[in-house]
RNA sequence: GGCUAAGUGGCAGAGUGGUCAUGCAGCGGCCUGCAAAGCCGUGUACGCCGGUUCGAUUCCGACCUUAGCCU
């Protein structure tokens, strides 16, 4: 990174985030928007990471794939895990390479955990440590999760106050740092730093206006995933055997309920309602953390126009042009 | 027409003479390396009308509806 580099990219560095809630039509804008602008996809997405589960995740098919670049899908085998943590480096390294090639990155996803960790940064944390999660699981299976939320209440109270006795995932992560760093996460978290300093960033979310209608279009989207195999593209992960209900890629909305309906453990229609149930409830979660973002500009997801009413909005932002 | 049983919030399903069922769905929210995850919060529901009672979803009666049986 020399003088010559930054003779280089002496423009400026833009990056366009497009959130939606599931089944909202992100993924058709984008190639709309990427066929008249300068632009690289990154997918921002939890379950599109994984190499085998495509129809599920609604992963773009081969043809807008070959139109246009798309990053961060199929880099993991389903049995790996992956993180917001992993996401971070991975995008950073994606959106350098984009700008390097003189284009712009079109972050596009559902995972809002994954935007939020790229804009505001992530503190330096430790990762997961497998063993560690494995002490604690242990001791929760003994003693109970109230008696290691006691045992964090005593090593990082402000922690212990801020998480629910109930929620096992974060009394886990919490104490999990403090036995592997010998600090309070509360403390470790004070400090992060967003890759996004000195980048214009524009912010685009796209969801029908009325609920009824997303609801309406999870419910068919599913039932088209349905028509398109799903069925069998999960009855091959679980074919694999070396795949358990357990993995987070099979906890994925729809992955999880097939797979417990070909695991024998409930009816076909209802792990269908259930899987659609799923959905809607992922979409909620979505649409709270959208609610929660300034700067974020609003379109209606059911107008046939939002690609044109995008397009102009990001020339009027001055993202385009 | 007669007999019997049942009528509880969007659904399922307990229960009680005066205080909360509960589960699911929905809705709102939280969110720093599992996030399509995990978690929190949220409902003056007791078929209708009358009666008994200080008080009735709960007891009594009529009526309506549903299911089954009978003529």
């Amino acid at each position: 990174m020399g003088e010559a580099s930054k003779q280089r990219s002496p423009e400026r560095r833009r990056a366009l985030l497009l959130m939606g809630p599931t089944g909202a039509g992100k993924s058709d804008l984008a190639l709309r928007l990427a066929s008249r602008l300068p632009l690289e996809i990154v997918s921002v997405d939890s379950a599109q990471v994984y190499r085998g589960m495509d129809i599920g995740t609604a992963k773009p098919d081969f043809d807008a794939r070959r139109a246009i670049a798309h990053h961060l899908i199929d880099i993991r085998d389903p049995a790996m895990n992956y993180s917001a943590g992993e996401f971070v480096r991975d995008a950073n390294q994606a959106m350098q390479d984009i700008w390097r090639r003189g284009r712009q990155p079109l972050l596009i996803g559902g995972t809002m955990l994954y935007f939020h960790a790229l804009t505001l940064g992530l503190a330096e944390l430790p990762e997961a440590d497998p063993r560690v999660r494995a002490q604690i699981d242990a001791q929760a299976a003994a003693a109970g999760w109230a008696s290691v939320h006691a045992e964090l209440a005593r090593v990082d109270p402000a922690a212990a106050a801020r998480i629910h006795v109930n929620d096992p995932q974060r009394i886990q992560r919490a104490l999990e740092v403090f036995r592997v760093t010998g600090q309070p996460i509360t403390h470790l978290q004070q400090s992060r730093t967003s890759a996004f300093a000195g980048v214009e960033v524009t912010e685009i979310a796209v969801a029908p206006l009325e609920r009824a209608a997303l609801h309406r279009k999870i419910k068919s989207r599913f039932l088209a995933m349905l028509e398109a195999g799903l069925l069998d593209e999960v009855s091959a992960l679980r074919a694999r055997n070396d795949l358990s209900a357990e993995h987070p890629s099979m906890r994925a909305v729809g992955y999880r309920q097939l797979w417990s309906y070909l695991a024998g453990q409930c009816g076909l229609e209802e792990a269908k309602e259930r899987a659609v149930v799923a959905t809607r409830q992922l979409a909620k979660r979505q649409l709270t953390w959208l609610r929660g973002r300034e700067r974020l500009l609003w379109f209606d997801s059911t107008r046939p126009d939002v690609a044109a009413n995008v397009m102009s909005a990001l020339f009027r932002s001055g993202f385009a042009g």
